[in-house]
RNA sequence: GAAUUGCAGUUCUA
């Protein structure tokens, strides 16, 4: 329904008018609140349904879980936890099982993460890429570099969710040797194709481990670039390459046609604050503006790089228009 | 019968 389009205010006005008020539209309400980051909201919704007297089934367990894990709330999702046990569906449901392995992960519950693992009988390939995320989340990395044997060894195929995962952690202890033999299984499985996630996080794995030459040549052999692929190499000039280069590959990307976010213009400006770019710098606060892309993190790299080039009165500007919207 | 479910991509910061 409209819920799906984002448009909150409508989908509840038909929601309210709806004679029939399944529980598929509870679901559907709940899960896009949930989707959109309103877990709160989302949680409130599922409480109304039940003084309705409709009982939860799976799906608007599972909706009301991602609106935990959305929020991190750990003590509601234990209470959905117990009630889940008590009416007998934990075995219904491969969801389930990823759903709480993420959330206790998240809520770093590291005894009742490693818990719902290990007793859900039925594991799929989002039960191990939720448990290797969480392995990451609790810093056990090499035990979540191991889980792509161990799930093979479960029979069941990795996808693009798990190298993403297994090349963060990579990024996160820089460990680029690990990270090459994953670039490699993607490359076997054909994925850098199929799904722009996977580049992205290579390169920014690359980028991460500090081999930066590899970065950029798996970034020009991406089938199709987007912001966010552009966002970490260009992380990576700003991190690696003190000179002005970054600034051409700025250009060739809007050439590209691709719209710079307000993450770009972070990273470029910190480039320019290395440099002492102070023209650079003045050309992109205008850009900015006209793109209406200043927000907290924009405004703190304006201020970063006035400084570094010595423009305490614009430095000094920025931070005083930011003291009056904040 | 159909419609509603789980993990996972880029900057800075505590």
């Amino acid at each position: 329904g409209y819920a799906k389009c984002g448009s909150f205010l409508e989908a509840q006005r038909v929601f309210e008018k709806l004679s029939a008020r399944n529980i598929v539209s509870w679901n559907a309400m709940i899960n896009r609140f949930a989707e959109y980051g309103y877990g709160e909201m989302a949680l409130q919704w599922f409480e109304r349904m039940q003084c309705d007297d409709i009982s939860p089934d799976a799906v608007t367990l599972t909706s009301s879980l991602k609106a935990c894990a959305s929020i991190v709330d750990g003590v509601r999702s234990q209470e959905i936890h117990g009630y889940i046990v008590k009416i007998g569906i934990w075995d219904h449901d491969v969801f389930f099982g990823s759903s709480f392995v993420d959330i206790y992960a998240k809520c770093s519950w590291i005894a009742d993460m490693y818990h719902v693992f290990q007793t859900s009988v039925v594991r799929d390939v989002v039960t191990w890429n939720a448990f290797i995320s969480g392995l990451l989340e609790v810093g056990q990395h090499e035990r979540a570099l191991n889980s792509l044997d161990q799930m093979r060894h479960e029979g069941l195929c990795p996808n693009a969710g798990t190298f993403i995962a297994l090349l963060k952690v990579c990024s996160c202890i820089g460990a680029p040797f690990r990270g090459e033999c994953i670039h490699t299984e993607i490359v076997k499985e054909g994925l850098l194709e199929q799904d722009a996630h996977v580049g992205s996080i290579l390169v920014d794995a690359y980028v991460k481990c500090g081999l930066f030459t590899e970065a950029q040549s798996v970034f020009e052999m991406l089938p199709a670039r987007d912001v966010i692929s552009w966002n970490a190499l260009l992380a990576g000039y700003a991190e690696h390459m003190p000179g002005e280069e970054i600034l051409q590959h700025f250009k060739r990307m809007k050439f590209e046609g691709i719209a710079p976010d307000s993450i770009t213009y972070s990273c470029i400006l910190k480039a320019c604050s290395n440099l002492g770019a102070f023209n650079e710098g003045c050309e992109l606060h205008k850009e900015i503006v006209t793109r209406g892309l200043m927000d907290s993190e924009v405004k703190n790299a304006l201020i970063d790089m006035y400084s570094k080039c010595r423009a305490i009165d614009d430095a000094q500007h920025v931070f005083e228009q930011s003291r009056m919207t904040s």
